[in-house]
RNA sequence: GGCUGCGUAGCUUAACUGGAUAGAGCACUUGACUACGAAUCAAGAGGUUGCAGGUUCGAAUCCUGCCGCGGUCACCA
């Protein structure tokens, strides 16, 4: 049996085929949901038919309206509203839909069978997750799992940028400072004690920059500026990063770490090893509770080099082109992208290299089709040239690259700022929501048989389902305002919201499962509730398809909160346990069951799992 | 300044890609727990979709010009 939508499609076309002799283009037959003010189920809009037929829209509208009843038995009624045509479905039609969405092969057609690698996460070792990490993981994760449930082969993967200056600040510091201590030493979360050394670093660097600016040397800077009109403390803020690279002590010690770190250093090595093992440590834990994997991850450490070869081979396409300094460049101006460079004077790459080693070697390892890199929109322009370069070498997987660019989290009070202290901690932000729940869940009794163990798993499904929600419901490519307060909200449109939903079915079917018989055959007149929720189960193949081409989860987040709507008002209105009739109970059971099913695996694709009670 | 993204109720947002009277949540006011779970439901109030033009049966959506806010324009990653 096809879809109510696909009918109706293919008897608009047969009209226009049998009255006009015209094959109509299926994009100009628009149908959806009829507006709940207007009578009717499903509605066609005809404009685009006016000047088709030469006829005024009305008319045509009648025409196809009366066509329709005859040669579809779903369709028993029609009305017109200006160039909208309104189509009733009968009573048998509605049942018989039920019957089909609980017995779907497949909810979603597999259409795609792409080998996509999406890179997602992708941290510094030198300090803990914040909010903007979780937006990437969360988004990343989802769009991941959406592109599967269309049929793509998806490998989740990330490159963990381990290595350079600032992982090299963290570890001076911890030398200098740290007495030899260790995280289980402290019982500080591994991670944080890694980020911890690294602001130990910067306050020590500014404390030794302020006394800095009082000597000689530092008069002799100031007035020997370039811009005359800076005063004193205005110029020294614009020249920390030269002061940290001429004339710093520290500045001096870690560059020689990171230098000795190139020559492999073991003494270096061990404590850079003991140092990321610590992070990696911590950001495993978080991982964990956010419930994101990884089929592989690359280090930076290993990759920074990947990419020379790329170089000679465009320079041999000419591709690429050489400077009299030995520095090669990429003319990207004719797609107004300017000149970019590939390769420093001195034979080392630069972070665009590394993309396109990177991306070579994930090739060759994993012969994908595409890749999808789930990276800040302040990275807009950088992955817009990778691209332009990747086509341009003609890789075979240059077809499917897409960046997966999202907006800022931005916090009331403004940007996130390191140096202002109001970056807010990934670890921090999830116990506080588990903690809300915990709060909020004090005086319900529905929990009371369970261990405190089950109460617990259940809070942490709650409160991360509460995070996760609130953090993909906002289109990804938005920036995102991020409000405490909201965040940890369990009511309204919220993930706490559509579990619940979820929570009710279950307690309905715990309570009435062995009951229930399958036929519903003679119910009849069914509700506009029971209708609703009908239709909004039938929206979801569409939907979930529409997100994963889109790669956007919010499109699921505002459809699943649609379905525990409409579903949450039926079941407000109308009795299941105390239906007049088995038919109408069983009718009613069956609905909610099937509710149930899309609300959990719709969940699912936003990384977010259900509670059996809450 | 060049390129680029975004302006929708007090706040956070949606609108099937050009369709009907712009739909929700929060906050505010009010009602519903002796029927399946009130983390729920219902009602009220709240809008010149930044501004001005244009395209057409029809515009939040497309085009042009302004205004405002971000991002980016490194031999950093």
């Amino acid at each position: 049996m096809t879809s109510i939508y696909k009918i109706i499609s293919i008897q608009v076309k047969s009209y226009f085929k049998e009255h006009f002799d015209i094959d109509l283009s299926p994009d100009k037959i628009v149908v959806s949901e009829t507006r709940p003010e207007f009578e009717g189920d499903f509605t066609l809009v005809v404009f685009p038919f006016a000047g088709i037929a030469r006829r005024k829209p009305e008319i045509i509208a009648d025409e196809i309206g009366s066509y329709l009843t005859k040669t579809c038995v779903e369709i028993v009624d029609f009305n017109v509203v200006k160039g909208f045509l309104n189509l009733s479905c009968s009573n048998s039609y509605w049942l018989s839909e039920l019957q089909r969405q609980s017995s779907l092969a497949q909810l979603v057609p597999k259409t795609e069978t792409e080998k996509i690698v999406l890179e997602y996460s992708s941290p510094n070792a030198n300090k803990p997750l914040h909010l903007g990490h979780i937006r990437n993981i969360l988004l990343g994760w989802s769009v991941g799992q959406l592109l599967k449930e269309i049929g793509h082969d998806v490998h989740f993967t990330q490159v963990v940028n381990d290595r350079g200056i600032a992982i090299c600040k963290s570890m001076l510091a911890w030398k200098k400072f740290g007495k030899g201590a260790t995280p289980a030493d402290l019982g500080i979360k591994s991670d944080h004690f890694v980020g911890n050394s690294y602001v130990q670093f910067n306050s020590a660097f500014e404390e030794e920059y302020v006394n800095w600016q009082t000597t000689s040397a530092a008069d002799d800077v100031f007035n020997s500026r370039k811009n005359v009109t800076l005063d004193r403390p205005a110029f020294f803020k614009k020249y920390k990063n030269d002061y940290f690279n001429a004339y710093s002590p520290l500045g001096k010690e870690a560059r020689e770490m990171l230098r000795d770190w190139e020559s492999n250093d073991e003494e270096v090595r061990a404590l850079w090893r003991k140092m990321t093992n610590w992070f990696m440590d911590g950001f495993k834990q978080t991982a964990a509770k956010l419930d994101v994997h990884f089929d592989s991850m690359d280090f930076e450490s290993d990759t920074y080099l990947l990419g020379k070869g790329i170089v000679q081979e465009g320079l041999n396409k000419n591709i690429f082109y050489q400077e009299e300094d030995g520095s090669v460049w990429i003319d990207l101006t004719d797609a107004k992208l300017d000149k970019k460079i590939v390769q420093r004077g001195d034979g080392t790459s630069v972070y665009i290299t590394q993309d396109l080693g990177t991306a070579r070697t994930r090739y060759e390892k994993f012969n994908m089709s595409g890749m999808i890199y789930t990276v800040g929109n302040e990275q807009n322009y950088h992955f817009q040239v990778l691209f332009e370069i990747i086509k341009r070498m003609n890789e075979p997987y240059a077809g499917q690259l897409y960046h997966l660019s999202y907006g800022m989290v931005d916090l009331p009070s403004g940007r996130m700022k390191t140096r202002e202290g109001t970056v807010v901690d990934a670890d921090d932000l999830i116990e506080e929501v588990i903690e809300k729940v915990r709060e909020n869940s004090r005086g319900r009794d529905e929990l009371d048989m369970l261990s405190s163990q089950e109460k617990e798993n259940i809070f942490q499904t709650i409160g991360i389902g509460a995070l996760k929600y609130y953090m993909l419901r906002v289109e990804a490519k938005k920036k995102m305002l991020f409000n405490p307060e909201e965040s940890v909200e369990l009511k309204g449109q919220t993930g706490p919201y559509i579990q619940n939903a979820f929570v009710r079915i279950q307690s309905l079917k715990r309570r009435l499962n062995d009951e229930i018989g399958n036929s519903y055959e003679n119910y009849k007149n069914l509700e506009p509730e029971e209708k609703a929720v009908l239709k909004a189960i039938m929206a979801y193949g569409q939907e979930v398809t529409a997100a994963a081409k889109k790669y956007d989860p919010s499109i699921m987040a505002s459809y699943l909160y649609h379905l525990a709507r409409t579903f949450h008002r039926f079941y407000h209105d109308h009795s299941i346990v105390h239906a007049d009739s088995d038919d109408e109970k069983s009718f009613r059971y069956h609905l909610a069951c099937i509710t149930a099913n899309r609300l959990e695996e719709g969940m699912k694709l936003l990384g977010i799992s259900m509670p059996d009670r809450m």
